[in-house]
DNA sequence: GTCTATATGTAGATAGAC
DNA sequence: GTCTATCTACATATAGAC
């Protein structure tokens, strides 16, 4: 593995276990027993470093939610494929969100990226509701597909910096993270057409499982 | 008006204006043109200058959140009271919202504080909603009290965040606000008594008219 | 109570040798 | 590519005079 992608992926893991306001290019230089002036090399500094990250989030983004046509979202499969990217997306960038304004304030260019791939997933999001509309797994009216797509969104990008304030410890667990996919199950609730009920519940009680499980040290 | 007041006033106004991280304590004491020696006479340090405010923030909330039972809460102006609350607070104290988490993380003390009154604006959030489902105004199954309100609180807390994240430039609105306001009464729709679709369309277009107003730069 | 001057601490970043 | 040494910049905080 190339330096250079070791460094990334230190600092991955460093931002995600110790915040990325509290890991500082020295510490990641360390962790890798390379010098600090190496890092420098390497990258121009800290946010050449999280834009580098930040291409993995974008691409993990545009990969799982393309939304797909046709009866295959009528299948409860899909639910679990969304929900687990979901959930895939706020662990494995926990550090981006738990810091996601000071990290996009500091780097417009980062800013603009990261706002192109938001508009990208909004839209995909409401083609995704309008497809279950269609389908008849959900019943939305028209004018609120936007807005409960917009809370949709607000509630993921924001769960992992909820979690944080909600707690004297900054760290983040996975059962909390499942605690925010349930949540959004919540929210679509009243939306579910009556029939199906049971399949919702189903969904449920995956996700409140794993939400009230112990956290998993031996995450991958 | 006390040198210390005014400290805490112009620090309201800058971290308000500027956003907290953007303001140091030189700042401060430069916009009242008093020494940054003086400010630390009265001060121990900035988050002391924070604590004070955050004095005022959970006053404001417990005045507010107090829950009211009785018939009154049937009448639609209970929600204009509440609703414009919940404005008030994002408005006033949005440099709070904008940075909750390096607030909290950095100060303890201020933190547990938070918690605390968290708590209790939970309880009190749980127990208006038992109160409009007693008085049929609203329809909330019991188990869904709970989540329900935390997702109410979750909103309004990182409204602010979610607008300075979607926006290049970090300034706010009240515009923006009534959006937020306007969100959270949107999470309730579904949940309104059939009879009521009326009054909740009355509320709703109050608020989105607020939402869709260029912002008043005379705002008190 | 208020001032001036200065100390402390630290993160981010660079220069130049190897 | 990598190292050591160092610099800059700045916010927080303090000392001691008035």
């Amino acid at each position: 593995m190339k330096t250079k992608d070791r460094i990334v992926a230190a600092a991955l893991l460093l931002f995600n276990e110790q915040g990325e306001s509290n890991v500082t290019t020295n510490h990641i230089a360390a962790h890798l027993g390379i010098s600090p002036g190496n890092l420098y090399y390497h990258f121009r500094n800290k946010n050449d470093i999280i834009g580098r990250i930040f291409l993995q989030y974008a691409d993990h983004l545009r990969k799982s939610f393309t939304p797909v046509t046709g009866p295959a979202n009528a299948s409860s499969s899909v639910w679990f494929h969304y929900l687990d990217a979901v959930f895939y997306v706020m662990w494995e960038f926990r550090f981006f969100y738990a810091n996601l304004n000071d990290i996009l304030h500091r780097d417009p260019e980062l800013h603009r990226q990261y706002l192109l791939v938001q508009q990208e997933l909004a839209e995909n999001l409401q083609a995704l509701l309008r497809e279950l509309n269609a389908q008849q797994v959900l019943v939305i009216p028209d004018e609120e597909i936007a807005p409960l797509s917009e809370i949709l969104r607000m509630v993921v990008s924001f769960w992992v910096s909820y979690q944080s304030a909600q707690s004297l410890t900054p760290h983040i667990s996975q059962a909390v993270l499942y605690q925010g996919v349930a949540r959004v199950l919540l929210l679509l609730k009243p939306y579910f057409h009556p029939e199906k009920g049971l399949e919702l519940a189903t969904l449920s009680a995956h996700y409140q499982a794993l939400a009230a499980q112990p956290s998993d040290p031996f995450h991958k």
